[in-house]
Parts: C-alpha cells; sequence; structure tokens
DNA sequence: GGCGTATTTGAAAGCGCTTTGGCAAGCTTT
DNA sequence: AAAGCTTGCCAAAGCGCTTTCAAATACGCC
C-alpha cells in the first residue's frame, strides 16, 4: 500500500493525506482522524526510500568503527555505547547505520556515506591528537559529534569526553596516599587521546609528589583481558616490581587479577589495582562493594548524549557547538589497600621456596 | 553534483552517464572511461536515496539486537558478529543498520523496517524454540537468515549454527573421563536454544554414563562475568560442591576464575572448567596453550557467512534454504585436570583452618 | 548503393513521497 | 453587499536516479 492507493481509498489527495499523517495543522481534525484510521487499517508505512529522497534527509546516523586494522580488534565498549545512542535515535525516528572498517579506511568510508547522502550525521570514535577525520567531515559539511575528544584543532566541534586527566590524576594520588610507590600503568594503545590524557596525568602526579615515573613501568597494548595478563605478569617478574597497578579498563584488570591467581598474589593485598571503568554490561563490577576500586563512568551514558547533540545539530546546523567533559568520581572496591611492607618480588619467591 | 549536472558537463544523456558507471555493457569502451575520470575529477557519487527509490532496493541489511528487558543488557558477542557481517556487507556495497530494541519491541521493529522498506533483509539473533519472529518474517516477505536455530518450525528457513549438542556432549565426556562426577552448569538464560540445547547435552551424557544430573547444580543467568562469580560462589558453597564446571562463555569462566582466586581454589587442580569459547576478540582465550579449555567457534566467522547466505537469499529468493551446523571441536588448556582426591568443601575449609 | 544487423546514445516515464502555489468555500469586517 | 481572511483541500512539480523504448549511427554483405 503507497500514498496513492491509500489516498485513493479514502477519495482524498495525497497531498492531504500526506498531511494528515505528517502532522501538519491544515487539515481538518475530522480529516486527520480517518486519515489516520484508514493508515493504521490498511496497514500503511510510508515508504523511507521515497520519503528521504523527497526530504533529502536520510534518517540515519552513521557510526564508522574502526577496526584497529593491526590486530583485527573490535573494542568492547562499542556495543555499550551503540545501545546507549539508538536508544535515543529510535525516539526520534532515526535509523543508525554501522560500518565496522578498517581504520585505514575510514576517511574514504566518510566520503562516501556523504557523498551517497546515506547518513545525516556522523559520530567519531576514538579520536586521535589533531584527528585528521574532524577536517575532512567539516569539509564535507556532515554534521558530527566525537567521542572524546581531540586537541588541538583548529575547528570548533562538539564532543562529549570524560575527563581522563582527573581520573587517573584521583587515582595516582589514591595509590600514593596508600603509600604505593611504584605503580605500574596498563593503558591503552598510545596516541588515542584518552590513553595519552591518563598518562600525562599519571606521570605529572607522579612527579608532583616527587616521584619519577619509570617508564618500564608503563605498558601500551590493546585493551584486552591478555594484555592486563600480560602486562601484569611482565612488569611483576622485572627486577624492581610494582606493589599497583593503574589500568585503563576493567578488562585489563580482570587481566591483572589472573595473573595475580597465577602468581599466587593477593589482589587488594599484596598488589593493588585501580582501574577506569566504563561501566560494561556484562563486566559488572557494581554491586555493593565493587571487585575494583576504580573511576566509573557509563559509556551507554555518553553514547545517548553523543546522539541527542548530533541529533541537535542536525536540526540546528549553526547552533554554537556543545563540549562537555564529564567528571567521574572515584568508587571504592575490594582491589586496593595499603601498600605491602615486602615487594611482590619478595612475596613470591617466599611462595616460590 | 548529481548525474544531471555530470552528464551535461559530458555532453552526454543522463541515461549514458547512469549505464557507463553501472558497469552495463551497451556503452562504447572509451564512453565509459571519459566518464568514468568525469566522475573521478568531480567526485561525483550517485544519491543512495535516489539509487533505492528508483531500484527498489535499500541496499541495507538490518540487525535487530535485543536487549534484554530485564537486565537492560546487551549480548557481547554481538560485537565480533557485527564485525564479520560488516566485512561482508562493505564488499557487496551494502549498508548495515542496526537497532537494538528491547526485545519485547522486535516483532514491531521488524514490522516497520519491512513496511518502511527501510532494509531488503534481516539477520535473526538468538533465536528461541518456535520463535515467532521467523513466521513474522516470512510473512512480510523479508528474506532473512538466522544465527542459530529455532526448531521446530513449520517454516523453512536458511541459518548458521554450532553444533551446541555436540559440543556440550563432548565437553562433558572429557570431564566425566577425567573423573568428576560433580559437574556444575553455568548456562545461558533459558528458552533461548543453545542455552537449552548445550542442557539436554549435560544432561543426556550425564545419564548414559550413569550419573544423574543434579538440578541444583545448574545455573541459568545472563552470560556475564558476574553471573559467573555467583553461580561458582553459589555452587561452591554448596553442601556438596562440584568438582567441575561447565560454562557457557568465556566471560562466565573468568568470573569463576575469579571465584576460584577468592576462595583459594586452584583452576585446573582443585576446580576444572570447560567452557565454550566464541573467540571474542578482547577475551582472548586463544595463545600457545589457551587459559580455558574449551570448544571453541568464531562468532565473527559465524557473522561472515550468516550475511553471505542473506546477500545469497535476496539475490535469489527462490532458491532452497541453507542450513549449516558448524562442528566445534575442543582446545585443551589449562583448566582441566583430573578430579581431585578431596573435594573443593574440603580444601576450602582446609585453607580455612 | 541499399538493406539488414549491431552498436551506441537519448528522451521520457517512472519510483513514492513532500511541498509550493492555487482555489473554493465559509467567515468576518467595513 | 463588497472586500478581505481563514480554513481545508488539491494539482502538479520536484527529489536524483534507473530503465524502457526508440532512434541514430556504423558496419557487413550482396
Amino acid at each position: 500500500m503507497n500514498l496513492k492507493q491509500l489516498s485513493e481509498k479514502l477519495g482524498l489527495s495525497q497531498t492531504t493525506v500526506s498531511r494528515a499523517l505528517g502532522g501538519y495543522p491544515e487539515v481538518k481534525a475530522a480529516t486527520r482522524e480517518r486519515v489516520h484510521q484508514a493508515a493504521l487499517a490498511y496497514n500503511y508505512k510510508p515508504s523511507r526510500r521515497a520519503t528521504s529522497l523527497a526530504t533529502g534527509r536520510s534518517m540515519a546516523i552513521g557510526h564508522v568503527i574502526p577496526l584497529s586494522s593491526n590486530h583485527e580488534m573490535v573494542n568492547p565498549v562499542f556495543a555499550d555505547f551503540i545501545a546507549g545512542a539508538s536508544e535515543v535515535y529510535a525516539t526520534a525516528g532515526y535509523d543508525m547505520l554501522v560500518s565496522v572498517v578498517s581504520d585505514t579506511d575510514e576517511l574514504r568510508t566518510y566520503r562516501d556515506l556523504a557523498g551517497k547522502g546515506t547518513v545525516d550525521g556522523v559520530i567519531v570514535h576514538a579520536p586521535v591528537p589533531q584527528d585528521t577525520r574532524i577536517k575532512v567531515l567539516h569539509d564535507l559539511g556532515l554534521p558530527f559529534v566525537v567521542h572524546g575528544r581531540a586537541e588541538p584543532q583548529a575547528i570548533e566541534y562538539s564532543y562529549v569526553d570524560i575527563n581522563n586527566y582527573g581520573a587517573f590524576t584521583t587515582a595516582t594520588h589514591m595509590l600514593l596516599d596508600l603509600g604505593h610507590e611504584r605503580i605500574g600503568l596498563l593503558n591503552g594503545t598510545k596516541g588515542v587521546d584518552y590513553a595519552d590524557q591518563r598518562e600525562r596525568a599519571y606521570c605529572e602526579t607522579l612527579a608532583a609528589r616527587g616521584f619519577a615515573p619509570a617508564p618500564d613501568l608503563i605498558t601500551n597494548n590493546e585493551m584486552t583481558e591478555h594484555a592486563g595478563y600480560d602486562g601484569a605478569k611482565r612488569l611483576l617478574s622485572a627486577a624492581n616490581p610494582p606493589t599497583a597497578f593503574l589500568a585503563s579498563s576493567v578488562v585489563i584488570a580482570l587481566g591483572v587479577h589472573r595473573a595475580l591467581a597465577e602468581l599466587g598474589l593477593t589482589l587488594g593485598r599484596d598488589i593493588s589495582v585501580v582501574c577506569h571503568d566504563d561501566a560494561l554490561s556484562y563486566i559488572g563490577n557494581g554491586g555493593e562493594t565493587p571487585l575494583f576500586t576504580g573511576t566509573r563512568s557509563s559509556v551507554r551514558a555518553a553514547g545517548r548524549r553523543c546522539a541527542e547533540l548530533l541529533l541537535d545539530r542536525i536540526a540546528s546546523p549553526t547552533a554554537p557547538h556543545t563540549q562537555e567533559i564529564w567528571d567521574v568520581t572515584l568508587h571504592m572496591g575490594q582491589s586496593t589497600g595499603p601498600a605491602p611492607r615486602h615487594t611482590a618480588a619478595q612475596v613470591t619467591s617466599a611462595h616460590n621456596t
């Protein structure tokens, strides 16, 4: 059933039916009601294809998910981010178009989406400093919102970010307050903004408190369970092992936890762990007393907010940009305690004898 | 730049330009070349909106991801599945449309997608026995492929599934062979096909070997780390605790691992764990000797295959249906060993004294 | 040179909607 | 009673492509 057929059944013009359904005011209330009834009865749904051609809007938002090209790995936070964004799109009548592309193909994908007019806007994920995508999108005239930041940028843009610097400053201070002096940083890949912010916070806080950050205590890797396990194992087997870890995600922290179990070390006693928690639905570090002490911020909520801002931008493209930096708070869990008098290495060797 | 403008620049008709770009044979090679050059030079990309209205195909595939309505949780396997599917769509020129909807809204979403013609086909996730979605999609005439099975069904349909029954039969036999007699099953939510298959395999294998499956050794839950932790903790603190666990996913197994660490039990010695591994990219149970012994099957590969089958169906809707059941093999890891002479409970209490 | 057959190009009719510009009727105002 | 407003509706012109049908040109052959 299309508009023409429906309007013939009703003995009305296509114009009137379209307007009645579209909620335009110049239709008599009785007529509108009759049209709605008929649309329901005949199960008429306006064709998205025709509507978007006529209006020039595609009513779809693009999410280009970068697949890290060297490891072919998809970041687990996307699932939750997308779930949040999808909620917002659904209520606004937008569709969500997802393409998972090797990060080398990302710019081409944007150009394609803009050129073909497949989407009305996009969300930019995992920005890097001086991200070229921002300039490209700006030049293409495709509305976008960035999840995270990509400073410095000559171009004004909207973003939603968490205060990564603040979060890791707080976390580092807390570990130092507990007496930990050698703290390992298990971070994401270098070059991504949030990872850099976190490293900077860690280094500068250590320096401010009179400790020289040791480069050998920092690892950069994909944020996987395995990376956490490997990193912890490696750092703990070094000559002068850390007594605490700062982990960039709960997934990494779980890997640390496994490494500790294997080494016979107890989390929160022999080794403390603080991590950032994206509140992913299937990891569940929540509850009364969470397993891991850490800063927490729902990536799902960020997805929602980014989506809202993007729809706003599409509705009013000339409005001033919105830039939100969410503060995150530290939640105490069971993974932190005072620095042990003996180092982990000593504990380990004691175990082994 | 649109087709009209481009054709004027070239001094050709829209027809010829369209045909040249579309690869139709009735265009002189020289003309075709000239058109391609111009398209490149002016960065012309045919409007997806107009193309799909004209052809009647939207060149998009829908993935409706059910959000379990009680827990608002998104299953982590989707990220990988989608990554796999997206690869296939990209090379075929299709877009992927994702909607995350509360499972109660799923049917409405399908009706909408079909009615508005937003997509040319959909993938059905996490089928349940006698799944109503299959009949609805069939009646709507919207091509679909199911990831998993939903038997019994009056309707013929295409699917890709793994041999869940076989996998858990093998796994149960292996644990029995190691001498484990009390085996806990940490499963997904009841009613989803794969969870039911796995439970049936577990029960029937136990029965075949002369053991009565104890209902108190089975837990059904979302497949989260927390659920694994809780389940293991609960079963292990019972009067007659299991010496081994069968876990429906690596995420659950990680939760078990954490519970064991907390109870001072060693994985693979005090307690054995076998799990099914979807080869999720961020869990990484791979490597030389994987952490967890288990059956493995890449959900990413399943995503690819489902996408291929769906595109085939769209291309030839009357072709016979394809039904694939992938056999999965058991990979030995570090999480299994012979049943201990003392039960876990005894070990635990020995620890506590 | 003329006819039949390929080869190559074009004009125009959709696809199913939105939206502009009227138009007719019913009201109000002077 | 004439003029001006509203109100409620419609005809038709797009939106930017694809595709049918027809026409023009080139080629082969007697």
